[in-house]
DNA sequence: TCAATTAGTGCATAAATAACACTAAAAACC
DNA sequence: GGTTTTTAGTGTTATTTATGCACTAATTGA
């Protein structure tokens, strides 16, 4: 429950925490798994690079600002988000005390565009294992966090198709549960489970490569069968 | 990240929201999950249940705050005690705006003791099954997405065991894993699943009762393997 | 035409799961 | 004191699911 007081209004701001929505936004390109961070201008952690964020509006939810950060930093709507976790230790800001709500956004690998706010100097897309250490503030924390959400969140949700575009082969989709994973699946057993999951709808489409031509699918939405998705690899990788 | 200018200092307190942390709180009392729930003297939602919880302090991390709370309402400390959800509606609570930090806390079975804090007209521990409707606020919400939670973290953490007194038998246990997920299990399977998982530590005790005596079991803490504890009972219920 | 390359299938075996029948040790009943 | 009832705990087997790996298929390039 809330408090019984109604807030007193000459409250001064001194009482109250600030609140920022923080977006760990990722993207798969050239089939490596990317994530978008952004350079700050100024002092606390001038120069280094941070998940990118802001303050919350009075008149927004919590989803609302996500999805206005992530438009305002890729011009990208409709994408997959969630919410991960909210950080609140006391001097994670040296500022003042900032409470910041992360989420993380999936933006698939043919729609992403990048603008420069003017409140960074630069913004980029580092493959996850590449990220410029140490991140601004807990960002550090906050992305370890967010990559091994979608690790596991990876295993018994659908949400590898936010990644990919609306027409890929059973093998693109397989390589993504690889570079997220990280780790070698087998092809057989892949074919088999994801064939069985009834997820996917054949098109009448294919592509031409090197070898033999592929056939393309897209993702089921709305699957006829009710039983949830499960394509669990490993037993042990979920959160604790 | 945080946004690039400093907070003013001069900034109203309208421009910043509230936050406060609720704590969603489960004992098994009677071989029965409980959760707790006070009833508001105020307004608003005068004379309704609510989830216990408060505003935060600026010198207190998230968890600090969430640990407070708990220890206020019921006098307990040291016990499990984990981030939930981020509430962040608009218009959740009527006065103004406050987005709160929802925290699920287990309180062994033997420990519980409840405080009527002078906030609040009665505190008391409702079966899960029988809490009186609506809530306050969102908070209807909150507490079945902290069951969720609870019955999808079952499966494959030890968390049950944070429910249940220091010496307790297989079948109390079984009984609890019963009582969260909502459905019978083998006792059979059950015995050889928890042996083979290797977390219980024999103890000389037993307990006589109607029948056979039953020997008592302790959870082993830091148990000598290090894979991962898994007891999965069932495909289809994790947290999407 | 034949090696190289990428796509996709089949199958034997191993491991996990589920159902259920059985034995064990005490108290309650007569 | 024997028999029934109750709770505890073990064993066994059929079935399902997972895993590793060998195989076939269709194309390009030499």
């Amino acid at each position: 429950m809330q408090d019984e007081r109604p807030v007193p209004y000459n409250l001064s701001q001194y009482s109250l925490p600030a609140v920022t929505v923080d977006v760990v936004i990722f993207s798969l390109i050239n089939r490596t798994l990317h994530v978008l961070l952004v350079q700050r201008k100024r002092w606390p952690f001038e120069g280094q690079w941070a998940i990118p964020g802001g303050f919350i509006r009075l008149d927004e939810s919590l989803e609302e600002a996500a999805r206005r950060e992530l438009e305002e930093e890729t011009g990208v709507r409709d994408v997959y988000l969630e919410q991960l976790y909210t950080f609140g230790d006391v001097h994670r800001d040296p500022r003042h005390r900032v409470i910041s709500v992360a989420y993380i956004a999936l933006v698939r690998a043919d729609a992403q565009t990048i603008r420069v706010s003017d409140e960074s100097s630069d913004v980029r897309w580092f493959p996850v294992d590449q990220v410029p250490s140490p991140l601004a503030f807990d960002h550090d924390q906050i992305l370890a966090y967010a990559l091994s959400r979608l690790r596991s969140k990876l295993e018994y949700t659908t949400l590898a198709f936010q990644l990919l575009p609306e027409l890929f082969s059973i093998l693109e989709l397989k390589h993504i549960y690889e570079q997220i994973l990280g780790e070698k699946l087998d092809k057989g057993n892949f074919y088999r489970k994801i064939k069985e999951a009834g997820i996917l709808e054949e098109t009448p489409y294919m592509r031409e490569g090197r070898g033999r031509p592929t056939r393309l699918w897209r993702f089921r939405r709305n699957r006829p069968s009710d039983k949830q998705f499960v394509f669990r690899w490993r037993e042990d990788r979920r959160e604790s």
